[in-house]
DNA sequence: TTGAAAGCGCTAACAC
DNA sequence: GTGTTAGCGCTTTCAA
């Protein structure tokens, strides 16, 4: 039914060759012949089978994507950095919605090599054994997205999460306070979860300030997760003078929390958040946050992996890009400079 | 270098018929072979080429999705929902931005055509003619979600836009108010601009409140909109008492642009907005919204493209899902309830 | 500059 | 139950 390679070869009484070098920019055909064959294709309304030229070619323009969940702000800013990028180098994307479910990553990542991908951008919390297995058998690129890995083996993007959760206490620190407290993430995950709070206690720690059990709540990085760990800070006979927040939908829950037991921000206490995404710039006090470049996150690692892909030199496989504190109200200004 | 099925059938010394059937859960296998064959792909380490099967079987099990802007709240909603009700039929994601401009959906369209795809769920702003001729060249179905089309020939799911902006301005005018402003999306817009502004016209016509254009703000549904819209609006010689934004995002910069000039929501001035995206619950105060089922219309449109994929009766190919207003803290409750 | 022909790895009759 | 075989629509040598 549909029109195939043959019948524009026909139609334009050339061989299928010659069709095929005509779709695939080939310079090696005659001008009149070329425009015989524009012709023909135009007139049969002639569309090139992507299935096919992959089967013959081994190549399919395509790339997997492995994302914990696209409905989340961070994620869906990461995809789209991977996809702008994608979509300059000519590449479609398969996106894949993984919960952050192991088994599902793993059947997912070889799905995606079933269909034969050129290559797979990776997003999730931590790379296991198990994935590592997996990726083993694939014959095609693999690069890591927001995602920690420790044997530093794989190629990725990321920023030093360590350090910036050392960077956004320090900066509590420097605006004087001794009483810090943390929301941070889940403690099996590595990311939001360790190196953040890792370098939170650092932090403490080279400043002589006792790091307090109860200052820490671990769990979910949810609005209602920060709201509920205001209550509970604020709660405390000792409550914190400010609070870093391992992502900013927590931190504006903190702030919520903080104004609706009729406290201030940041005059009471002060707030620092994580990421950077939108919602920062909407709430009242706006949030002062360490930016972590999620566009840009997405878009290095897309593009890394199209240089796998096209066998180019690469020199440093774990990329590590800059973060920065942005300040905005939820801190007061540091006198001092 | 990678293992195929002949590989395998010769492993197993069985014929290549057998251990696609095997690879199938064709149950025409006898278990002792099937045995034999599930041995051989297990020790080789097989991986069915999905691209070589798309060729031959004329079905690739993936569906292409175009998208105005996957880092969008909204959007990143509705392709959530597909991607649920993709994943549970087996189905995988080709998911492309469109960034709402019209050459590149022609294009992406075409290439998803070209990827043979079988189905596309298609969001956007409005179906020009242009879009409709590209369909018509596709074999395979297509669902329009959250998306307007005139003809109502497409599959299609959404909610009703005008009816929603009536509904907004009607809870307005029942809490008592006479001067209700609203910011609207660009009047190119057809549902966010155009049918919900007619909406929020009707209410008023209905209640034999006088339209004022003086009262109306279109454009861009940003956060930094509602901000100025509020500005602008506060600055009248009669300001409003109540504003509806079409979206959530603008409809918090409208509340804290209000907040911001020292006036107070719901007590001076009440707001709805548009969307129920999550953001409306992580305001102060929360707001009182229009709410989308987005999640839904894009599970829904996934499911109603899975009937057309195979081929199952339709009953209704426009599916208009519900709507309703979630009453919270930027509107007050009202009384004769 | 062009054409012929051999696959790419699999499915789907059809025959046994 | 199982094997044989003819494609699916294209790319890619290799010759001409």
């Amino acid at each position: 039914m549909p029109v195939t390679i043959y019948d524009v070869a026909r139609e334009a009484a050339v061989s299928m060759a010659t069709v095929s070098r005509v779709v695939n920019g080939n310079p090696n055909v005659k001008p009149t012949t070329r425009k015989k064959v524009l012709a023909a294709i135009e007139r049969l309304g002639y569309r090139p089978n992507a299935v096919a030229r992959g089967l013959a070619s081994k190549k399919t323009t395509t790339v997997g994507v492995i994302i914990p969940d696209i409905s989340s702000a961070f994620f869906a800013e990461l995809a789209r950095g991977i996809d702008d990028i994608a979509s300059m180098y000519k590449y479609n994307i398969i996106l894949c919605d993984s919960d952050q479910k192991l088994d599902k990553e793993i059947l997912l990542i070889n799905t995606l090599l079933e269909k034969q991908v050129d290559g797979i951008v990776y997003m999730g919390r931590e790379i296991t054994d198990e994935h590592l297995q997996v990726f083993n058998t694939a014959t095609v690129p693999i690069v890591l997205a927001g995602t920690k890995e420790r044997s530093e083996e794989l190629p990725s993007v990321n920023i030093d999460q360590n350090q910036a959760g050392y960077d956004a206490t320090t900066r509590l620190i420097q605006g004087g306070h001794k009483k810090i407290a943390m929301v941070t993430g889940p403690f099996q995950d590595p990311l939001a979860g360790i190196e953040r709070f890792e370098g939170y206690r650092n932090a403490l720690r080279d400043n002589g300030i006792d790091f307090r059990q109860d200052y820490v709540i671990s769990g979910k990085l949810t609005y209602a997760a920060g709201l509920e760990a205001a209550n509970l800070f604020m709660s405390l006979e000792e409550p914190p003078t400010a609070i870093f927040a391992a992502s900013d939908e927590t931190a504006v829950g903190v702030i919520h929390g903080i104004q609706d037991m009729g406290k201030r921000v940041p005059e009471d206490i002060e707030v620092v958040g994580f990421d950077n995404i939108r919602l920062a710039e909407m709430v009242r006090p706006r949030l002062t946050t360490v930016v972590q470049p999620m566009y840009d996150i997405g878009a290095v690692a897309m593009r890394l992996l199209t240089k796998y892909m096209n066998n180019e030199q690469v020199d440093h496989h774990i990329v590590v890009l800059p973060h920065r504190i942005e300040e905005r109200q939820s801190t007061t200004q540091l006198s001092e400079e």
